[in-house]
DNA sequence: TATTGTAACTAACAATCGTTAGTTTTGTAA
DNA sequence: TTACAAAACTAACGATTGTTAGTTACAATA
């Protein structure tokens, strides 16, 4: 498992990205991080966006992809609901720093990367919201507004990078539980 | 209602810093929006930072204000935690575009500024967070981890001002209703 | 030992950044 | 009409930005 060094500029740059955002961290900042100089990062990559691009889109793929899978899958709709809230935790608490540019920074993305990054984000909802409706037809899900429940839900996954660091001692296995719990079950 | 030429600009700086964030948008581009120079601005504010103090420690005093009244009221947990809920939606629901600095771009707020706007944040998290333990204790409030139930019901929170464009014709008080019973009650 | 590719370096570039100084325009009140 | 304050302007500053060009250090291979 050793990494290029392409590898380490990205995972170095996306800690950096999460603290400050990804204007407010220059090509030096990163470099220093690394004990090399700015213009050493060239060797390695085209420039700053290529940085980003690489960070949120393959860990756009990675939910993409095991979304389609789940989507596809047999089962009621409130199993591949779980099953998909449970894939997405897995994902954030692996990728915690990249989910921070995906979510804060996408925006700078520019061309054909933004293009690509806000369809399998559209797609990503489009799976989520098809699975509520299901789940309301079949009178599994209260018959509520299928955008507040989307909602409610997709804002404590996306923001769970956030809370991964102060999760503490409470272990992957019971955070999915708990959370997978809270999001259907209610807390009353 | 006539707003001071001060506040035109940190209304327009607003929506700017909610597209882009703080770091991506420039004195000229906030200039540019008002259709004067950059220079021009300097004759209503200090410089950049001010701007983003203004903005974000007045909404957060919003919320510090309404938030210690709640708390401080009769009634079980629950009805009080209910009526928390409310009040942050009516805050968002009246600045999202603050709201968007005070979520995004807080980290860019600098010595006392920086210090009193962390303060109020723990603050109202310890409020919400003590209200949730006590419905635990009253019994009222699954005996979940409070930790997980406070990230599930603030992270919704916290990204409404994201969905409240696309909200489009649900009106205020039906998100209310819909969203407290969804975080309160679940959705099975 | 000679060669070659990798990855670092120094130095500099044009562009843009926040900000200041000094000046002119504009609107209102005397 | 004059006087004054508010708010715009032009021009420029030093610093920082992403990036390029050209060069050097070092390790592995032939």
């Amino acid at each position: 498992m050793k990494l290029t060094r392409k590898e380490e500029i990205v995972i170095v740059a996306a800690k950096l990205f999460k603290e400050k955002g990804y204007s407010a961290v220059s090509m030096r900042d990163i470099a220093q991080q690394m004990d090399i100089k700015a213009a050493s990062l060239y060797n390695h990559i085209k420039g700053k966006q290529e940085i980003l691009s690489s960070l949120v889109l393959h860990v756009a793929e990675k939910f993409t992809n095991s979304t389609q899978t789940i989507t596809s899958q047999d089962g009621t709709a409130l199993q591949r609901l779980k099953k998909l809230i449970e894939v997405h935790i897995d994902i954030t608490v692996h990728h915690a720093d990249a989910i921070a540019a995906l979510n804060n920074d996408w925006m700078h993305l520019d061309g054909q990367d933004l293009l690509d990054f806000i369809a399998m984000r559209d797609q990503y909802e489009e799976n989520f919201r098809s699975i509520i409706k299901q789940g309301i037809q079949e009178k599994q899900i209260k018959a509520k507004e299928p955008e507040v429940i989307l909602f409610s839900i997709l804002s404590t996954l996306r923001t769970l990078y956030l809370w991964n660091e102060k999760r503490g001692k409470l272990e992957v296995n019971v955070l999915k539980k708990e959370l997978v719990a809270v999001l259907i079950s209610g807390i009353v």
